[in-house]
DNA sequence: GTTAAATATGGCGTATACGAAAAACTAGAT
DNA sequence: ATCTAGTTTTTCGTATACGCCATATTTAAC
């Protein structure tokens, strides 16, 4: 079989979602820029596998929204456009928010355990990295997965996992140097960590939603520069 | 190629969708239990196509959560248990209400005036329905449907019609005789079309939020009943 | 010279067949 | 009766072929 596959990636699973992953890292690491062709016979030449398991998962990235699919002409890394980034953001504001609440509703001290080590260490990410890249790192990631594992929700953890961030990262894909609201964004995260380890869902779903909003007001922002740049 | 397809169901787009189309309608209307199994080639002998669209279908109906597919082994009408009911109901208080909240926010006079109409008509459905089976019938689907178009965000919109609402109608299906909460579901319609039409997305998300949150409640102790009859 | 129609090409969608692998079922042995 | 081993069924991956659609190129007409 495929000697490119089951070298770098783990071996195990169907080989058309080790296809998706690799493609999906292709595309989310830079490697292949939005708008770019994925022809079916090039990807099957390029990961040596038939055309079979290329149509599986670009079906399945399609699903993810990152690749669009065209029907008789082709796949083609997806791009984001600025309506596009409004209405995930108000999905990102409803989904996360509820997640907040729901983590309130059902915390215990071990999480709350968990959100005081998470935070000291992003403290100590933020003072090494002054520039604070934090937003858009591991760090933001890291959080909001946190909480979104808390929830206990597995249908919306999935589509947060699944479909929203994978969309979130390709959009950042155009508009590097992201601002990076830093210490900013970790002042909001500990008071909504203190919401959820009090068990205050009201409180905990309010907060969560002004950061991700204001998140989005950081973010447009960036995009009215860009494309004032492009013009 | 298919006779049985083209004379039905319209005859445009791809095979796989049509396919997919008509296995969904075979689930939700009944025909196939949950837990059912659904072979690649009795399908493709079924429908007479080939096993690659039925391979697309099926995949296409995994990712809506109708059918589940175990790797190697097979796709089954997949049975929805307690617990993803109560996921599945958090996840719709969260869209449904912030879906409310955008279509406040995004009111204008004509969107009004749809409500009024939609309002009346499914009074006049209660009326002659005594028994009232508005809730899970058609009226209660078109409300919410109307409040999800008039949010404006075609992803809320996509993941309710796509995924959402037919995961709910394939949970319904196991437990007949729907209670039905009819007038009173109604009464809360009114009160979320005024909040939208008044402008007000806090009180409209608040009061969708509720609605659902009832509808739950409601839907559970059906849920109970029927677990206690099992056993 | 510009536009529009006709052609040519490349890629996708579908059909079919075969080998391999995994799961499910069956039968036998302890 | 339970567990194990072998058989069978079904899916998964591969290979190949062909028609159709979409785009691009060329040609013709205005």
């Amino acid at each position: 079989m495929s000697e490119l596959l089951t070298k770098g990636t783990e071996s195990k699973g169907q080989v058309s979602d080790r296809l998706a992953d690799a493609i999906r890292d292709d595309i989310l690491s830079g490697r292949l820029g939005p708008g770019e062709r994925l022809g079916e016979v090039s990807l099957a030449e390029r990961f040596e596998v038939s055309r079979g398991p290329v149509r599986a998962a670009l079906s399945l990235l399609s699903e993810c929204g990152i690749v669009t699919i065209v029907p008789n002409s082709g796949a083609r890394v997806r791009l984001i456009s600025r309506e596009d980034a409004r209405a995930l953001y108000e999905m990102r504001v409803a989904l996360e928010g509820e997640a907040a609440g729901l983590a309130a509703s059902r915390a215990d001290q071990a999480s709350a355990q968990t959100f005081r080590m998470l935070l000291e260490q992003h403290a100590e990410d933020i003072a090494s990295h002054p520039e604070g890249a934090y937003l858009q790192g591991s760090g933001d990631k890291d959080f909001h997965m946190v909480t979104a594992q808390m929830a206990g929700n597995p249908i919306i953890l999935r589509y947060l996992t699944r479909e929203l961030y994978p969309q979130l990262a390709l959009l950042r894909m155009k508009h590097r140097n992201v601002v990076g609201r830093g210490a900013k964004a970790l002042r909001e995260h500990k008071r909504i960590a203190a919401a959820i380890s009090d068990g205050d869902p009201e409180v905990a779903r309010l907060l969560m939603r002004r950061h991700i909003l204001n998140s989005w007001a950081a973010l447009e922002a960036q995009l009215s520069e860009t494309e004032e740049d492009a013009e």
